[in-house]
DNA sequence: TAGTGGTCTAGACCACAAA
DNA sequence: TTGTGGTCTAGACCACTAA
């Protein structure tokens, strides 16, 4: 992998995506020692400014710690993930130490409803597709997922794949080229709604967090609407603050 | 405001003061147009990388955004602040266009509980203060708090104040010279607990989320912990992720 | 066209850790 | 002493906005 000096996409971009899929694709793997600076000038030939500009984001997104006179290691993938980044279930069961697995309830369209479509902003007679998974770690019952996606926008997506298996971000990326940016999130402690309840093995009085996430893509549209039912028991969100 | 040439503090980290304090007090309104980063370099005699690594760290904290050709300007607080900065519940509410109140429900010194102990990296014999309060926005319940301290490090604090009115963190900065620089937190669904309910005027079986901060101070030791019950119905976190 | 922020370079000196 | 990251400078050219 090396710097396109031809692209449109600024050098800083190119090596932010260099360095993080080899950290993410775990080539290297925590507390590993990354390359110095220097290193990473010459081989990529590029200006330290440059270097350390990507290092920053990298050290700002807790993918990697500086240690003055020591070096740059790789850092341990953090619970906080979950109030930072967009991650799955899968990843996210991972980091919590937990065997993730996944069963589907629902796969269908539908016309959208009031508060959905105006989340997606979309009319309310627009087609949406939903997949409603019960996911579980360690085979005990974790959460009840609704995902909601315009129709229009991945057609035919439900019946491509196996979602028990597949991570639905994959599919849209690969098969309708949508890449998530960036979304915005909700959180909520609700009683186990009548419906959730059974599926999640609780009483109806039981507490649940419950998460809304609006996600965008890339050209920064609403794609997906999703809410998820996490037991109160067993699913806490972790997350550091600064002063 | 100019800087000091001769202190020790790094000129980036100086700038960033003058220039947060100035959005936080007031100096610079939402959605004003801040100087360019011409002037900026003109004002205080700093090279352009210094000026921008500073707006950097503001944009990233959410304080300014940038348009390019256009400016920088201050941007509106954002409700996510809950789960990014260290803020008070008088901010909080602020935030979220409620009027905020507090009724001391006790205000005492005891051992640390086990539990308590640990977060905060003492032993169990360690003599805490405890400030219980009752947090209304609007005038309604909205929480239960409770502060944790360890007493050594702040003696005879809850005397000095009334903390119906004070912050906490205000006072323990000014009289102790506390400065929180960074905490850790979990965030949970529960169902209210007997004592907790009816100052929260819920039943018993109420959805709450529960948070539990550790607050460290500038020396990296664990300075307070504390505990919020928050109504279910009432309170709720937002934020945004990345891709 | 003038002014803004976005990207990038090629240096410099310093503080700290490890050998 | 050597090599690392931390801070800082003085330039350069570009892309976009508004006049």
């Amino acid at each position: 992998m090396t710097i396109n000096r031809n692209s449109k996409i600024p050098y800083y971009q190119q090596l932010y995506e260099i360095l993080r899929s080899e950290i993410e694709q775990g080539g290297w793997q925590p507390g590993d020692l990354l390359p110095p600076e220097s290193e990473l000038i010459s081989t990529y030939q590029l200006s330290r400014n440059t270097v350390r500009e990507v290092m920053d984001m990298l050290v700002n997104e807790g993918f990697i710690y500086r240690e003055r006179g020591r070096g740059t290691f790789v850092a341990q993938p953090k619970m906080e993930q979950a109030l930072v980044r967009i991650i799955n279930f899968t990843q996210d069961m991972q980091q919590r130490g937990l065997s993730p697995s996944s069963r589907i309830l629902e796969s269908s369209l539908l016309t959208a409803p009031a508060d959905i479509a105006e989340a997606l902003q979309v009319p309310e007679s627009a087609e949406l597709g939903l997949l409603k998974r019960l996911r579980l770690g360690n085979q005990k019952p974790m959460s009840v997922e609704e995902a909601y996606f315009i129709h229009a926008r991945c057609p035919g997506f439900l019946e491509r794949h196996d979602y028990t298996r597949t991570s639905l971000r994959e599919a849209l990326e690969q098969d309708y080229g949508l890449r998530w940016l960036r979304a915005k999130q909700i959180i909520r402690a609700i009683t186990a709604p009548k419906d959730i309840a059974p599926l999640l093995q609780v009483t109806s009085h039981a507490p649940l967090l419950m998460i809304e996430r609006v996600t965008y893509a890339e050209d920064d549209r609403p794609a997906e609407f999703l809410r998820a039912y996490y037991r109160g028991d067993r699913y806490s969100l972790y997350n550091e603050l600064n002063g």
